[in-house]
DNA sequence: CAGTGGTCTAGACCACCAA
DNA sequence: TGGTGGTCTAGACCACTGC
């Protein structure tokens, strides 16, 4: 094939903007099957790898999904929305208008719980202000919508906080860090909130059950009592390309 | 090469997950020069085009840059913190200390600034509640640090606000939303953020000079006056290696 | 069993950088 | 001018789906 001159963007690049435009043209629309790898290499004109490749940024980004053995399908993706501030002004701010759609997640289930008394990361420990080797309480949990993974939480506790609060006990479900505070008599009065997008490592790949290539949100919560002391810290990890994040705040 | 049996991770991933921890274990230091492709292919017993395509997944994290012709490089990237709630309470909750360490931007410059009268986008019309075809004025401009852009900012406002503010005069820089809006005298007084994790269009990914497969955080702003309605909206588009965003708040 | 996505390899060509 | 990253192609093989 013959390329255009002057055109310096690579070719797998630009079959991936047509695939795109083609999809927001609604020529192809959500759950439709697209065409085989060869018969969109025919179509644009390139080799079966290089539409492979195109495929690939699709997939990533989330506008498709590649089901082993089927087919390539359009993704029927509205996002989930993810509050920091408590939203308890929205009536007051009015119009439910927003710049993204979003899910309401109708029913969210949990799955893989589990508490430990671990070291936690290097960042959390410092944070929490522990010594080298000391450990904390740390509990795990998966949440689901529609039976597919969406985020992962980690709270992590000081055992002195911890220490005689329901968290401790197994039976007791996904932990709620702020309702575990106010039983230990220590209620968070402040939040600090960062997040963070980074490659998901090996073990959240898999728990999230989400593509090569595609990247997680990562945001950690900082729980300050009133005494201006770091009591708690959650940790949350979720597709990027499922989640909208949404702050609202006076000036 | 005899794969492992039973291993079903693929090749370039372990290739990846490999370069990864050898980084991260100080074999290769930041600013280090990798290996050659094919040297990388010898020591792990794949194909170079397997080699490539692990060293891809490094680059689109931003743990590693490709210099054409020169070679490949770690990166020796600090993130830029992004704050949304204003965190002048930052002294009363103390510690310095953080999740992730980040980059104070010493000295932030501006580039393409430009002012235009047009048609906003979809989501930001229906947010300014305007009429089909219903121009704004929009304001852009592009933010760099140490000579590399970060971050794309656009400003839309209502005709009947901006009319008579600064924001009209093209000499005046790039826009400060918030001033504008006092100059207006309609000062704002409540704001709701909304973030996204997507794929830059190509206008995104030339402005801001990322690599293919890099993402971007899309931030809109939306302000609200005292009388609750909506006054301006801010857009910002950040390289998602690059950024850390924060947000602290009393509950 | 046929078709499809996903992985892996081998090799060619170009643009760019550094010596 | 030689080495390097980046792109593109052609073809092989496997796992899985659906008939």
């Amino acid at each position: 094939m013959t390329d255009a001159p002057g055109s310096r963007v690579p070719k797998y690049l630009r079959t991936a903007d047509l695939l795109k435009a083609a999809i927001s043209d609604g020529r192809y629309r959500p759950g439709d099957r697209l065409p085989g790898e060869d018969a969109l290499a025919a179509e644009f004109g390139v080799s079966a790898g290089t539409a492979l490749r195109a495929l690939e940024l699709l997939k990533q980004d989330g506008t498709v999904e590649g089901r082993r053995g089927s087919g390539v399908y359009v993704q029927t993706l509205t996002p989930l929305r993810r509050f920091g501030t408590s939203h308890v002004l929205e009536a007051q701010w009015g119009s439910a208008v927003r710049v993204w759609p979003s899910d309401n997640a109708p029913s969210l289930d949990v799955d893989q719980v589990s508490t430990t008394r671990t070291s936690p990361p290097p960042a959390v420990a410092s944070l929490l202000g522990l010594a080298p080797g000391e450990t904390v309480l740390r509990s795990d949990s998966r949440f689901l919508v529609r039976g597919r993974p969406v985020k992962l939480v980690s709270v992590f506790l000081p055992q002195e906080v911890a220490a005689g609060t329901s968290i401790e006990r197994s039976d007791a479900g996904p932990a709620d860090i702020r309702a575990v505070l106010v039983e230990a008599g220590r209620p968070a009065v402040h939040v600090r909130q960062e997040v963070r997008v980074r490659a998901p490592d090996s073990t959240d790949a898999d728990r999230l059950a989400i593509p090569v290539g595609r990247f997680v949100l990562d945001e950690h919560r900082v729980y300050f009592d009133a005494g201006r002391q770091i009591i708690g810290v959650e940790q949350t990890i979720m597709d990027s390309a499922s989640h909208v994040l949404e702050n609202e705040f006076d000036l």
